[in-house]
DNA sequence: TCTGGGGTCCTAGGACCC
DNA sequence: TCTGGGGTCCTAGGACCC
């Protein structure tokens, strides 16, 4: 097992309550003194709280839940998200990474958290993993006025543990764990849920096997974890004593594994004969994206489900016949699948998602679509797109999309469902 | 009493091929 | 006449993350 216990310089950066920082910046509100929820009101009660100020969370309100839940005794703002700022936010935290490493040796995990290995650094900046972890931090403020805190670790695992168990109560926001810390911080975590990797539903079965901490999972036996688990199971055992041999660079995702999807709930009960304008747009707004990033799909999923009270609905991918970035195929393919499961049910939720993305210069022509009909449909797309990308996404749309039932025109203004 | 949205990874069974 | 077996692809579904 001493061969597993890998020796890098991980460092794992998080930006703190990242969309309301934001916000506060922006509006010049002090992010620790200020009562401000990230959430979009048109949502109404049930909406999400996207993020809140830790000023909020010092008084018991949850970062990710929902609008009703916020006790009614608190007076807080309501800030409706603006995707586009935070993105552009996250970039600007992004280029201050990349004045210190190479963008081989940087993970960008989510919108506010990367992965950065060091290791090769240290030397060149005649710098300790702590003081270059400080110096970074401080590099984020002064150029952003972001604050972010950092788990440093031997290896991914344990920088990112680091990082969320404790970083974040530290005065210099900065946890450093290694391997000789694991039976003091690591394995007294309870309940297991709060560790990377672990939610709950396996907290639950890993619960009636009497497994309470880390530590019991630490002691576990590897082999009947291994039986019941499959190998998350043995990974989980590993991680539980520290171990995690992943390198940065084998977070680098095989372009075959990509995909992306859009989904939406439905602000009243949709059914068969308005359903389709909601879907005809969804297509349109995945293949807009697919020529965007030049990708194929060969993949299509598609879903519904059904009014609350009623619940359910259904789920399924198909392989398509040949890779395309065309709305009409990614329609046709979706009503098939509609007509063969809707039941008539009130619907209230739609997603769509396209996979086994292929870069489009591979493209082969097929023998279904005719040749001088797809360079038509194909030059059409690209003015579109192009008319689009220059007098913004609204200029141009259907006119069917201007019907009472669509919602492309709010969905345009948002940026992964949020407010853009 | 209540409606988010976008991702990745893993497993498992059936089909199909050699 | 019968008990093959390995590899790969397809789809469904579960779990986790931010």
């Amino acid at each position: 097992m001493e061969g597993l216990k890998i020796k890098r310089n991980i460092l794992c950066f998080d930006l703190k309550s990242f969309f309301a920082a934001c916000e506060c910046l922006e509006r010049g509100l002090d992010l620790y003194n200020c009562p401000l929820v990230v959430a979009d009101p048109r949502r109404g009660g049930g909406g999400i709280t996207l993020a809140i100020t830790p000023y909020l969370k010092n008084l018991g309100v949850k970062s990710r839940g929902r609008i009703y839940e916020i006790p009614k005794n608190i007076d807080y703002i309501i800030a409706k998200p603006r995707m586009n700022l935070y993105i552009k936010k996250s970039k600007e935290v992004v280029d201050v990474y990349l004045n210190y490493v190479s963008s081989d040796d940087l993970h960008i995990y989510s919108i506010d958290e990367v992965f950065i290995d060091v290791t090769n650094y240290l030397n060149l900046y005649n710098l300790t993993d702590y003081e270059l972890s400080l110096k970074i931090l401080k590099d984020i403020k002064d150029k952003t006025g972001l604050t972010a805190t950092c788990g440093i670790g031997p290896n991914i695992f344990l920088a990112k543990v680091a990082m969320d168990i404790e970083a974040k109560h530290n005065k210099d926001n900065i946890a450093k764990w290694d391997y000789e810390d694991i039976e003091t911080k690591l394995w007294t975590i309870s309940p297991l849920s709060k560790v990377w990797g672990i939610g709950k539903q396996t907290e639950k079965k890993l619960n009636l096997l009497g497994i309470k901490t880390i530590g019991d999972l630490a002691n576990y036996n590897k082999f009947s974890l291994k039986k019941k688990f499959g190998v998350l199971g043995e990974e989980l055992w590993y991680r539980a004593n520290g171990i995690d041999i992943t390198k940065i660079s084998d977070l680098k995702l095989d372009p075959q594994d990509k995909s992306f999807s859009h989904s939406q709930v439905l602000f009243k009960d949709y059914y068969e004969h308005n359903i389709d304008l909601i879907i005809d747009e969804m297509c349109d707004v995945i293949a807009s994206r697919l020529r965007k990033e030049k990708m194929l799909t060969s993949l299509l999923s598609f879903g519904i489900e059904y009014s609350k009270s009623l619940g359910g609905g259904f789920h399924h991918s198909q392989k398509l016949g040949h890779p395309t970035d065309k709305s009409a195929y990614l329609k046709e393919i979706c009503s098939l699948m509609f007509n063969k499961y809707y039941n008539g049910d009130p619907i209230r939720k739609v997603s769509l998602g396209v996979g086994r993305l292929s870069e489009k210069d591979s493209y082969q022509l097929n023998i279904f679509e005719e040749n001088s009909e797809l360079e038509k449909i194909e030059s059409t797309h690209q003015a579109v797109d192009e008319i689009r990308a220059k007098y913004g996404k609204n200029s141009l749309i259907k006119a069917s999309h201007l019907l009472d039932d669509s919602t492309i025109k709010e969905r345009n203004e948002k940026v992964g469902g949020h407010n853009a």
